[in-house]
DNA sequence: TAAACAAGTTTACATTATAAACCAAATTTA
DNA sequence: TAAATTTGGTTTATAATGTAAACTTGTTTA
């Protein structure tokens, strides 16, 4: 009845950072933190457990001199998030 | 663009919990714990805390001779339980 | 050249979730 | 009727998590 949440969907800042990457190309560490309002240090530890789950790629480059970290959505993220969002129906739809 | 997810309701079981009291008049412990396969004893914590925060009542009595638990989601349980399922979908369709 | 800023990372702490151990009463079994 | 099992939980201990604060490295500006 309760599929398992994928625990590493299942958190606020990951969650939001997953579902911009799910609607753009890529998007840099700045955009992420102003779309998602999060302190520096709490999105840089969550993009790496992203990263070391493979639902993300993280490109370290120079935008001019200034340092830029690009993050982009793996198929197998993509996948995650959608199974996410099957399984947290289940969740909310329960009460019918 | 990304609302605050009620973190009492963002925990699988207990959103579980809540998504069972909100389609039905009361439950009772053993029924919640069969439904949602959780152990005893993180059902019991996380009960807890929804009565702590006065989204359910329980209620302590006895059927026959044997202990019984009944739940029951409150007004005020009843609208966060609203709220946080209309913040989450700002994240899930933040994509489009 | 000193101060402020940009873009992150590391570290430390507090909160959480969860399982394991425990308990009391009732029921079943030998 | 004594022992074992089941029911219905609670308490406690530990591991995992989330988050902010402090730090680093390099750049721009006054």
């Amino acid at each position: 009845m309760f599929p398992k949440l994928d625990p590493l969907l299942h958190s606020e800042l990951r969650l939001a950072v997953m579902s911009i990457l799910a609607g753009v190309d890529e998007a840099d560490f700045t955009y992420l933190k102003k779309q998602t309002g999060a302190t520096s240090g709490n999105l840089s530890v969550q993009i790496d457990k992203l990263a070391a789950a493979g639902y993300i790629t993280v490109e370290k480059g120079f935008k001019g001199k200034m340092p830029r970290t690009a993050c982009k959505i793996t198929p197998a993220g993509l996948e995650a998030f959608r199974g996410y969002v099957e399984a947290l129906k289940e969740y909310l739809s329960a009460s019918n």
